[in-house]
DNA sequence: TATGAATGAGCTTTCATTCAT
DNA sequence: CATGAATGAAAGCTCATTCAT
């Protein structure tokens, strides 16, 4: 299990990362974390106060990953509409590259638990803000340039952008699940995610009506 | 806490949407559920195997509620279009008119959780199918009559309207949960909802984009 | 274990008793109290809030038999000297008949101990005060009638009467450990409790002093 | 916190002392003792064998002082009730002078605790019995100079002069221990513990009544 | 000698489930 | 059918002790 070149603590987020995505935060066990970081079970108090604690530094640990994608997406392009393309399609690539992810994503939008928690709740929001705030910017840059409608408001555009992301992860998940989910609820044996992202874009875009 | 004109198995269920809706599975306890239904514990052993079956029976009922919600929605109205909308928008209304049906949602969407629960799993597949099948009959009439782009695969339009949905009740949720979150992340104070189906409805059938 | 004709609460109590006197609060199990009580561990929780609360019931238990016994010598008698001996032999007298009650005396005089724990603080507080003041009565009495002499406060023939009790309590609790104490902290092989209060009784009246 | 001048081992009893007197054996940390101290956890280990050995040795350290006090005093007076009174009296204000030994004081009289130490028993009696043997000669030869009553046995006279001891150690244990036992337990806001002491001796000698 | 990161046995507490009434 | 007191397995957390450096 020990993997040389990480830390303790790398390896005990790592591990949680695993855990905590797969079985949410209740029925992750501590001792499940410890046997899979190669640490005995107190060497988890070393690194962290308590579960909630490690449960936060494994959530920010995810978050930070998609903030930063999501704003060097931002900052790469110069076209605000490709960049608002890439932002969805770089959020869908992180998670691909980084499947284990997942489960923890959909911690972070099952809002509901978060409002337990104070702390965690505040330091979310903290990056939400600012990645909105980033969007928001490239959006009325768009709308300056006369590329995006004026009379949809910002934040609806913010909005329906998360929704298309959302549902795109939702098919990447089906994906990683494997032959079941995707015969099931997607009725197909195999997909092609970029693809999928240029459909949803294009919709975005374009709308699915014709003219 | 009884009220009368229910049977202890609906009164228990009505208790259990309340509280798996708020605490999730995990941190649900049964005391609560059998105090919040006027029961004794031990009472809801003679209507469900155990917690999972009571969690199982307590999510297809919300379910349900929704299935039926979209195909009376489609078809109620005649124009494919209209009745992709008001799928849209009645299944945004029921969460609105049951609010308490959140928690419960946002479990579904979670499908982590329902990873464990074989049986869960399938039953609510059959539910999800079903609709499908109907929105997919919706959007093929749509296309044959001209009215949707044909070079988008169907599959999409259906991923990218449940991402619709999806960001539209988390816009809900926020005006549920109230100020905090409404200034916090939507930057708002009050919110139409309403409007912002027709915000959503409009981007989704005639793009963002400015022609 | 399990003596018919007690309610679980007092063999949990009478358990508690048993394992807090011999091993005080730290070293005591709840294990070790479920099962000489009979119960499961579980049911200790039914009726106390923690291993703290259960405690401090514990002690009061104790405590509360001790001011009965104290009360009850001062009303039974009408000469106050004769009130303060028998406050001194019942008090004694009530431990030899309570022997398991020994050591939770002792953790009562360990007022170190309860710093921590405001509630019982306050709670032993109200009993103890409301014994002082109680043998205060008798001592100014015994003062007005000329019994006692005045040249002493009567705050210091309280304190040193508590002395004496202590005193002689330590003598019983080494006649209940038996031989070995005995043999060398008092270099006898019987002691006669009766004897010895006698004894106290007599130099704390009269002096030890030839005159 | 290095204290210059003392080896480390002194440091660690220092602290054990500290620690120990405050919070009894079970709730001291060895993490705390060792950060007292200015050394490492593991050091402590160098120079004892553990826990429990490091309790001992806290604890002779401290006994040895009240030993050392009680023979010295027998030494410097002639006059065996002087003697008698300066027992009591020095140990007293060893205890005012060195605070910190209080709680050590306590656990000690707790004997419940030592019990299960069988070393730690053995090594606190060998120190017991020689003070014992020394104030027994003490009123021994007050009995034989005709200055103590012959009728009362010298047993209960050692016995209830350590219960006074322990009644003023009581006292001071509230002084130090400042306002709110004070007044709650001894109804005063000052006291003169030398005065307490002239009391205590007076009692001791010449008894309470009116003769 | 000295360190302090790492260990893991052992404890309290919770709560789904059972069952005698 | 209905009850709720009783159960005990299971989990988080602590801290004395060890040991590689």
């Amino acid at each position: 299990m020990k993997e040389i070149g990480q830390s303790k603590r790398d390896r005990i987020i790592r591990a949680a990362i695993h855990e905590f995505s797969q079985k949410g935060f209740d029925r992750t066990l501590l001792d499940e974390i410890a046997l899979n970081a190669g640490v005995a079970k107190g060497t988890i108090y070393l690194y962290f106060k308590d579960k909630e604690d490690l449960f936060t530094n494994t959530l920010l640990f995810v978050v930070d990953g998609i903030v930063d994608t999501i704003e060097s997406s931002i900052k790469k392009y110069k076209d605000p509409l490709k960049k608002l393309e890439m932002v969805i399609r770089e959020q869908v690539r992180y998670y691909m590259a980084n499947s284990e992810f997942f489960g923890i994503f959909q911690i972070i939008i099952q809002e509901s638990f978060l409002k337990t928690n104070e702390k965690l709740f505040e330091l979310l929001y903290q990056r939400k803000n600012r990645v909105i705030k980033s969007i928001e910017n490239v959006i009325e840059e768009a709308k300056g340039k006369g590329l995006i409608r004026k009379d949809i408001p910002t934040v609806d555009i913010i909005n329906i952008s998360d929704g298309v992301v959302i549902s795109l992860l939702k098919l990447v998940r089906m994906k990683e699940a494997g032959g079941k989910y995707l015969e099931k609820f997607a009725s197909v044996k195999e997909v092609d995610i970029e693809k999928r992202i240029d459909s949803a874009v294009d919709m975005l875009f374009n709308g699915i009506r014709v003219r």
